[in-house]
DNA sequence: ACTATCTTTGACGAATCGTCACAATAAACA
DNA sequence: TGTTTATTGTGACGATTCGTCAAAGATAGT
């Protein structure tokens, strides 16, 4: 009665290796050179197959930008482990978040363009609904976090803003600085002097200041914050980074 | 000895011309479906022609980008003509910023595409040139208010910072919220809670009072200022805006 | 009218997306 | 083992879209 055969949970074996082989497509070729037939051209399955898979190429886009969003996640859980104060924790999301975008940046670029060209509604529906999900479980922690530290005493904003707009502020800063200055080339004079740790420190450090967040800034090195954050748990992605500087400048 | 004719200026109104019609597909459809096809249909030109005037698809994005940008530009010089203090100006400016966005989003949407998608490069050089010439313009009677404000004591930001980084503080925030906020349907429960005025206007306080740009936000009335600078340099805007929103809502 | 030179045209090749009729496959059963 | 049957895999195909180019058209001087 049933002489068929199923894939229960082979499928996701398979979507992931589908979505592997896309993902080094960009990483060598950059994302606007993806295509569906390079793509089944690498892998040993066919284009219909991969139609079974992905409802069309925005699917797949949108498939990487969640597992994007799923490592995210885990920067922003570990940066909240360190061992400092909940203002040092906040900075650390910060600079877990831009070293991640760094040893990553085409996955940034995807996120990107998920939230930029409509990726979201042309996707399927259950991709749709995870992606959500998983922005959820992204931001939840950091709310927690600064939920804590209102509470304590140890930040005091003003009185109309809740916690979400707390966050809100820093991730857009956040967002805004690493967009605005994220590709190997500036061509943009203004650009040219600016780098995006200095300024996303800068920024963020503003708007904790605002925020009457203790220790504030001219209380405290947060230069020294900053290489024990890099030390002690974003390691290896800084080593990351340093790898892909040093090809970079090869090429 | 020259049996031919030219186009000295009539060449620049051709241009415009594409440009327009390019604008009006991009309005009516959305920029995804701005096809070089449609846009030779709706036009008295061949393809041919379009292509004697840009070099690809990505010149006109990167051409109304431009166009944005200087409308843009001079929004900040009515912004920074208000009648307050340096603070309140510095604040019409992101005023001005968001109320253009909103008034005119498949523009900002264009700029958007044109920053991420890497259109710049691929645009001809002339309009690349255009662009950064531009971009410097767009920004430089900014900077300048920074500095008139850090000299004359009004705004004391941490020692290191120089004016453009300032400068760049806010421009990221705005930017950042502006995109992640835009779009006229909310998908994500977070952003449902979230409102563009409200939260920009709290991010810019934070980082003006992390500068320490006075008076600080608990020491005025900002919400009298930004209802002034609706009515007093935005008024057209703020209509425009309206309408948008009645026609979007009967839709 | 003729020519030289610039402009305009739209048919064309190339690339890409997503589909669909057909082939292959493998389990259940005789 | 051979047959059946539902599911899965295949790649040729039509539809779009981009950007090009050889040929036709237009203009002013001779």
């Amino acid at each position: 009665m049933s002489p068929k055969i199923f894939s229960p949970e082979e499928k996701d074996a398979r979507e992931r290796e589908m979505l592997e082989c896309a993902k080094a497509i960009i990483r060598s070729q950059g994302e606007a050179n993806l295509t569906i037939d390079k793509l089944v051209k690498q892998l040993p399955y066919s284009k219909g197959t991969v139609y079974n898979h992905f409802k069309n190429k925005e699917d797949i886009i949108l498939a990487i930008s969640t597992d994007h969003m799923k490592s995210v996640a885990n920067i922003f859980v570990r940066a909240l482990a360190f061992n400092g104060n909940s203002r040092e924790k906040a900075l650390a999301v910060h600079i877990g978040s831009m070293l991640h975008t760094q040893a990553n940046p085409q996955d940034f670029q995807i996120s990107l363009t998920v939230k930029t060209a409509g990726c979201t509604m042309k996707g399927s529906g259950d991709r749709q609904h995870n992606q959500q999900q998983t922005e959820v479980s992204l931001v939840a922690p950091i709310f927690a976090h600064y939920k804590a530290a209102v509470d304590a005493g140890e930040c005091t904003p003003p009185p109309h803003m809740c916690v979400e707009q707390l966050a809100f502020s820093c991730w857009s800063v956040d967002f805004g600085t690493q967009v605005l200055l994220m590709g190997d080339f500036n061509d943009c004079s203004l650009r040219s002097t600016l780098d995006v740790e200095r300024e996303l420190v800068n920024s963020i450090n503003l708007i904790h200041d605002g925020m009457q967040w203790l220790p504030l800034s001219k209380d405290f090195d947060w230069q020294a914050s900053i290489v024990r954050i890099k030390e002690e748990i974003f390691a290896d992605e800084v080593a990351e980074v340093e790898r892909l500087k040093a090809q970079h400048s090869t090429n």
